[in-house]
RNA sequence: CGCGGGGUAGAGCAGUUGGCAGCUCGCCAGGCCCAUAACCUGGAGGUCGCCGGUUCAAAUCCGGCCCCCGCAACCA
């Protein structure tokens, strides 16, 4: 019986274009999903778009749109990763279907009933020139820092909260339960002390008055949820939670791959969210590094930015693919240039497997050579790659297949094929680099999906034929 | 004393339980001439942030210090 293997991503909030630091996360997400289908898992694999809030419902607005018109536009933008990406993911959750907003009011009800959600009055910061509410973190010395000269109004407002504090002990006992947690390690520690540091219960509703965008609290009509108890509830809500029972136990508890932003949401408020609702824990947590551009952090308000679709464009979605996969440390921050990414590309793509694969092809094209080749699934570079992918280092993976590319380059070098006198000496050394060549295909088929299955069809149609570049020479 | 990560060759990084400091790119010199001006071999280049300690032996373990970068309750 196949085991069953469930991945989510998190859901990117739709109030800007899908960047770099997304796609490396969900390309991750992807190397994983194919590498546990290939090994025969019947894998459900998830991703979506994060819609409610204010500042969409602002941005649609301003934008003049209704915001299920700007959201769906925004959705169907981070879908277009799909093909542009070659993901394979099978589930694409929006918090706005209707089906993950009866989940997330099922799951309120289950907290509720748990005894962990309550109505509470507390102060909100308010800045008139952002006509915003302000959290504590985003202001400076007390002041908004685009509005220094405005005082800040302090506005009371009633809104549900979850009981979070209820949780320090009963998290902290399962991390000691679950060492392994989160990847790296580090991550676990650094939840720890945070949460050894107290928990304040979390605030989960807006007032509808002021917010509509949202999904309406159960039993409440003056009230919508605030993130937490919608988006997060799609990690299930997505595998049919709570209606389809027989599939959700099949698939939960699963892995979750997030930015390290996101620790506290996933690694915390999560799982006691989980705990309150009596359903299962995570899996496993993996939490990413970010990438930064040219040194300096991502973001909107910088405006530097890097768009994954020009990059496809430019590069192609196999280049785009290794870059993030092999050439950024996942667990650790990283810095994107597009000097180091061509870079990169010449080396690895276009010098290294581009030229090899084209290398063996056209002398065995010459020959005429008929290669009768089979994949070898259990080579023994496979095996160094599920062994890297066990632990999810991507780069380890991929650090071995291009131990192969270099080895057979230099056997080639050392036999010199192309002038031997012995054409039966000569077609074994080819048949030795092409078989080679075909177990790197095989190996590469959940990093680089399309340029894999090219190989494997180069190599594995008996008589091999030159064919087009696998990564053309950059201008 | 809020929490966490990092500092190793010009750049980017790897260094499991201490045991001759490695990899990729770039640079220099050869080779090859099958391949996408590609590929192969060799070379130059490092006080492993600083100070002290443990040890036969420290990039690695311990203590202290300096610097950089994140997070700090919706930025992947």
């Amino acid at each position: 019986m196949a085991a069953k293997f469930y991945l989510t991503t998190t859901l990117p909030y739709v109030n800007a274009d899908p960047h770099l630091g997304f796609a490396a996360e969900i390309v991750r997400a992807d190397a994983i999903a194919r590498w546990r289908r290939l090994k025969g898992d019947e894998v459900f694999f998830n991703t979506g778009t994060d819609e409610h809030g204010l500042k969409i419902y602002r941005q649609a607005a301003v934008a003049g749109q209704d915001p299920q018109a700007y959201v769906d536009a925004y959705a169907a933008k981070f879908d277009d990763l799909k093909k542009a990406l070659d993901l394979s993911y099978n589930s694409f959750t929006r918090t706005t279907d209707a089906r993950h907003q009866a989940a997330a009011q099922a799951f309120w009800r289950r907290c509720a009933a748990n005894g962990d959600i309550y109505k509470k009055t507390y102060q909100v910061k308010y800045c008139v020139g952002c006509e915003l509410e302000k959290t504590d973190s985003e202001l400076v010395n007390g002041f908004c820092p685009l509005h220094p000269a405005k005082p800040l109004e302090t506005i009371n407002e009633e809104n549900y909260f979850f009981r979070w504090s209820a949780y320090a002990d009963k998290l902290l006992s399962f991390y000691d339960a679950h060492p392994d947690f989160i990847i790296p390690g580090h991550r676990l520690n650094e939840i720890r002390n945070f949460i050894k540091q107290g928990l304040k219960d979390f605030s989960i509703s807006r007032l509808k008055k002021k917010m509509p965008w949202g999904v309406p609290v159960p039993d409440d009509q003056e009230q919508v949820m605030y993130v937490w108890f919608d988006a997060l509830v799609n990690y299930i809500s997505c595998l049919g939670w709570p209606d389809d029972q027989e599939q959700f136990r099949r698939f939960w508890p699963g892995w979750q791959v997030a930015g390290k932003d996101n620790l506290r949401q996933q690694a915390a408020m999560w799982q006691a969210m989980l705990m309150s609702a009596g359903l299962p824990n995570s899996e496993q947590l993996l939490i990413f590094g970010f990438i930064t551009a040219n040194g300096q952090k991502m973001s909107k308000s910088l405006g530097n930015t890097v768009d994954p679709f020009s990059l496809t464009a430019k590069y192609g979605t196999d280049a785009v693919r290794y870059y993030l996969l092999a050439d950024l440390p996942a667990y650790e921050d990283a810095d994107y240039t597009e000097e180091k990414f061509a870079a990169r590309y010449m080396a690895d793509l276009a010098n290294g497997l581009g030229n090899l694969a084209a290398r063996v092809a056209a002398l065995l094209e010459k020959d005429k050579a008929v290669l009768p080749l089979a994949a070898r699934p259990d080579s023994e570079l496979s095996a160094g790659v599920d062994k890297a992918l066990a632990k999810f280092q991507f780069d380890a993976a991929l650090k071995a297949i291009w131990q192969k590319i270099a080895e057979t380059d230099e056997y080639l070098s050392a036999q010199a094929p192309w002038k031997m006198p012995d054409p039966e000496q000569k077609k074994a050394v080819l048949a030795q680099s092409a078989q080679n060549i075909l177990d790197i295909g095989f190996a590469l088929r959940p990093f680089l999906p399309a340029s894999a299955d090219k190989i494997i069809a180069q190599y594995g149609a008996g008589e091999i034929r030159k064919g087009e570049p696998l990564f053309p020479r950059l201008p």
